[in-house]
DNA sequence: AAGATATGTCAGCTTTGTTGACATATTTTT
DNA sequence: AAAAATATGTCAACAAAGCTGACATATCTT
């Protein structure tokens, strides 16, 4: 360690270390931690699911989600998919290109409107997409393990509670 | 628009898109696409709301959580927070220099083992992790609306079952 | 014919993650 | 006391995936 500077010692007084929270933070109860934090590891540890077979391809979560909602929604457009996922057209090309360079998705001119490119999954795009989902989907039925149908309609009602107002 | 090359045509034959999946994943009941999909929705857009935030600091989403976690536990070590946060320490040492220079961490040789590092937020570092968290804290109160306290435990039985195993 | 729209592309920048290697201070083990 | 292990820091290089700005082309609309 070379600057061993800005390190602060004990005495809590003689340098201003007495600034220094040493108790938690709890909000005075105004401030849901537990959900915070819960949703945080949550999240982290269900999209490292597919990291494993992602690698296999070359590919990373951009592309998941790209091959994901195609399959989803097979026809939807570039505009359709800019909308979805709400990034730039530049950030999406790149990973797009790649996945219709390796023949997961292809891209069909629009039949009314030519400028349209519809992007539709190919049998090796949709194996992909689904083998992506499945330990996602491992993940949940295990959290919905013990739960009963109205329990699981209250984590939909959750989810959906938790995303901004569709803008339609 | 010069590579007009493999932009595939109508006719659904001659040219191989025949193997394209026009019709929309289902993964015939076995996935649970509503919530993979309602979770990716409602995690984007949680994290987006602090990022108004922390661009007033010229912060990103990874000071974010380490300001949280120091916040949350003072007095934890960089070990602990390479643990908790599950990213390398040459990615966390990044952030963290920019919060201690920045006034909103310091940190303090551990009294018992002096290789330590025991972090603790500043005051202003304490009001950062607060700002942060409120507008996170306001989203889920209003996801929790309408819900009983017995539902809002079904949502942290959810969160907790989606995580990983401890490893301890 | 002119303008708007959908898409593609080039170039460069930022944040945040990664690996590998090595330095220093301190504690533990031999 | 010497050696090894541990906690932390740091340098360098790289990768994924986001961003902005500018400009090109094909096609549709006015």
């Amino acid at each position: 360690m070379k600057g061993n500077d800005n390190v602060a010692r004990q005495m809590p007084d003689r340098n201003g270390v007495s600034e220094l929270h040493h108790d938690a933070m709890t909000g005075d109860g105004r401030i849901d931690f537990e959900i915070i934090e819960g949703f945080f590891f949550a999240y982290r540890d269900f999209i490292s699911d597919p990291d494993a077979i992602l690698e296999k391809s070359g590919f990373g979560r951009a592309h998941h989600r790209v091959v994901h909602f195609v399959n989803r929604e097979p026809g939807m457009t570039v505009a359709d998919l800019l909308d979805t996922l709400k990034i730039t057209k530049q950030s999406l090309a790149r990973v797009l290109k790649q996945l219709i360079d390796s023949g997961y998705i292809q891209q069909v001119a629009g039949p009314e409107d030519r400028r349209q490119r519809k992007l539709y999954p190919t049998r090796a795009g949709r194996e992909l997409a689904l083998a992506l989902a499945e330990p996602q989907s491992r993940r949940i039925a295990r959290a919905f393990e013990a739960m009963s149908a109205d329990e699981r309609q209250v984590v939909i009602q959750f989810l959906t509670g938790m995303q901004n107002a569709k803008s339609e």
